[in-house]
RNA sequence: GCGGGUGUAGCUCAGUGGCUAGAGCGUCACGUUGCCAACGUGAAUGUCGACGGUUCGAAUCCGUUCACCCGCUCCA
């Protein structure tokens, strides 16, 4: 399945575009054209439906520890700069890069560690990677650099311990970690993951505000509020869907990384105890619902995260990862990921940013011995009114990305297939497969022919449907032409009047897939295609 | 960010310094047909990615830039 058909389907039929296309486009930043945003809306919508409103919280559902209650929330793009700072989105999305002019590569600022060296009467700041090797390293680089041998190793004359780059102010002296080259290292140059923009008139650190790069803390710093107007009691899954932006250093691959995307996002918060199992029910059940809407078996993984990738907090961290086309065989893309998240979040928002590399966790300080960010010090703990216990709730979080998850319905739809033309010879035919939920046209109204009096049956039958449902009514052309129309778009079903629906009012209701036609009666259409979209 | 490739009609592409820039598919109209990409006739559609340069003359040569693809790099 080559990427390049689906993209040129996407813009031939209307599913993507370029942003901003005549003026030559925008690298990260894609349009849902007429029938892309029908089938982003599906999805989310698909999503929203069994993850929110259609929630059973009175049951307790397979794999389910408890019953749990489901909200939604929708919280602003803009939130005040300090919830980035004790996410730690302010830390870990302003890092400093220096280029290697030498050998191109790019290192990041704080991560390069080095000593001053004399030797032939010459100095030079060695460097290296960081790490547990980084003195072996830094001694064979400067023998590399001032060109001596392992025995004339007695010359080299180290000034200081090994310090971080960052506290070297002039780069013309350092010799970069994979060069001999002296002075070969660009001024470091900060790379913003976070769109900033400012808010008021005056454009200064003061207003300084970012664009969320995630809207999971939109719903912690809500937490409270959620759980106070709606009297729930834990286990609570709180929902959201919305736009995020980030500064992406390369945008790749169609909409796959976008500058500019959006998120299905729920944070889950129960009892501690039971964040295991809670987990392990999440992961499964999220890999359900891809599956549930056509994604094969075949072409989905669950990725768990080795223990050494994990936080030091967390449970388990699970990607759902799908075979996209552009990727290398035997490679998958991130389409939604599972994390037990611990009280990281709720308590970086209580008492301060923590230090994720803590266990257990305690406050990241300052060099100044205080907490690096403040808190807001309000109480976001949880107390049950039936135990008594009062705690910090755990959080799950599934994350998923809607227009990677779009991407990947459109790439999974794609099929060529060969189907009998009038004569009975075989023709290759372009269908989009998608699940008849997230389809972007639910049915297409046909007269069979232009007289008669069909088309105006056609017509009343077209205006009746699209009271309920997305419906498409086409009289142009041969009756062929206009099916094989609706399958490249992915339509489910065709409604076709013919000489005989004048006589008994009834149509032919034909299946994408099977190419089947099926008689029912007119006052049934809407009932078929609605218990077909059920089932 | 680096290296390589590409950019011409809605889509796929031809066109290597010289007449008004082409084909197939698609689109539209009319006629004919009447259940799975029919046929006939006719029509519309181009800042040749953008900017600048060389030239009597540039889609074509040169420079810059933007976007896409591939490989590095990066990736909460």
């Amino acid at each position: 399945m080559s990427m390049e058909k689906i993209v040129s389907l996407c813009k031939q039929r209307g599913f993507l575009f370029q942003s901003s296309e005549i003026y030559g486009g925008l690298q990260g930043f894609w349009d849902y054209g007429p029938l892309g945003v029908e089938l982003k809306r599906n999805v989310k919508e698909a999503w929203w439906r069994e993850m929110v409103n259609c929630h059973d919280d009175m049951s307790t559902l397979p794999g389910a520890p408890t019953p749990y209650a489901m909200e939604g929330l929708d919280c602003t793009i803009i939130m005040h700069p300090q919830v980035w700072k004790c996410s730690g989105h302010y830390d870990l999305f302003h890092d400093y890069m220096v280029d290697c002019k030498e050998t191109k590569k790019r290192y990041r600022h704080d991560q390069l560690n080095g000593r001053w060296v004399q030797a032939k009467g010459r100095k030079a700041f060695i460097t290296a990677p960081a790490g547990d090797d980084e003195v072996e390293l830094i001694q064979k680089h400067a023998l590399k650099h001032f060109g001596l041998r392992n025995k004339n190793i007695d010359d080299l004359v180290y000034d200081g311990d090994v310090i971080c780059l960052t506290e070297v102010d002039d780069l013309s002296q350092v010799v970069g970690p994979d060069t001999k080259a002296i002075g070969s290292l660009t001024e470091p140059r900060e790379f913003n993951l976070m769109f900033k923009t400012f808010v008021g008139a005056l454009s200064g650190e003061e207003g300084t505000a970012f664009l969320r790069p995630e809207t999971a803390q939109g719903i912690f710093v809500n937490f409270k509020n959620v759980l106070d107007s709606t009297r729930h009691r834990l286990p609570l899954g709180i929902a959201q869907i919305g736009k995020s932006f980030r500064n992406e250093i390369t945008p790749r691959n169609f909409t796959f990384r976008s500058r500019e995307f959006e998120q299905m996002e729920i944070e889950f918060f129960c009892h501690p105890d039971q964040s295991q199992d809670w987990y392990t029910f999440w992961r499964d059940r999220r890999l359900d619902w891809y599956h549930t809407y056509g994604i094969s078996e075949d072409r989905l993984i669950m990725r768990e995260h080795a223990q050494d990738e994990l936080a030091h907090y967390s449970i388990g961290t699970a990607d759902i990862e799908y075979a996209f086309p552009f990727m290398a065989e035997g490679e998958f893309g991130e389409l939604e990921g599972i994390s037990h998240r611990g009280d990281f979040d709720l308590r970086s928002h209580m008492e301060g940013k923590l230090d994720e590399n803590t266990n257990p966790l305690e406050l990241q300080l300052g060099e100044d011995g205080k907490p690096k960010w403040k808190g807001s010090g309000k109480d976001l703990s949880y107390r049950d009114d039936l135990s008594g216990e009062k705690y910090i709730p755990h959080v799950i979080e599934p994350s998923a990305g809607a227009d990677r998850a779009t991407l990947a319905f459109i790439c999974e739809a794609y099929h060529e297939d060969q189907q009998p033309d009038e004569n009975g010879k075989m023709q290759s035919r372009t269908v989009m497969k998608f699940h008849p939920r997230l389809a972007p046209i639910k049915a297409a109204v046909f007269p069979l022919v232009k007289k008669d009096g069909m088309p105006e049956v056609a017509k009343k039958i077209y205006l009746d449907l699209k009271k309920r449902f997305k419906v498409f009514y086409d009289e142009k052309g041969a009756v062929g032409r206009r099916y094989r129309r609706q399958d490249e778009t992915g339509t489910p079903y065709c409604i076709t009047v013919d000489g005989q629906t004048l006589e008994d009012q009834t149509v032919t209701i034909r299946d994408r897939d099977t190419l089947q036609q099926q008689r029912i009666k007119i006052e049934e259409i809407a009932a078929v295609i609605q218990e077909r979209l059920d089932r």
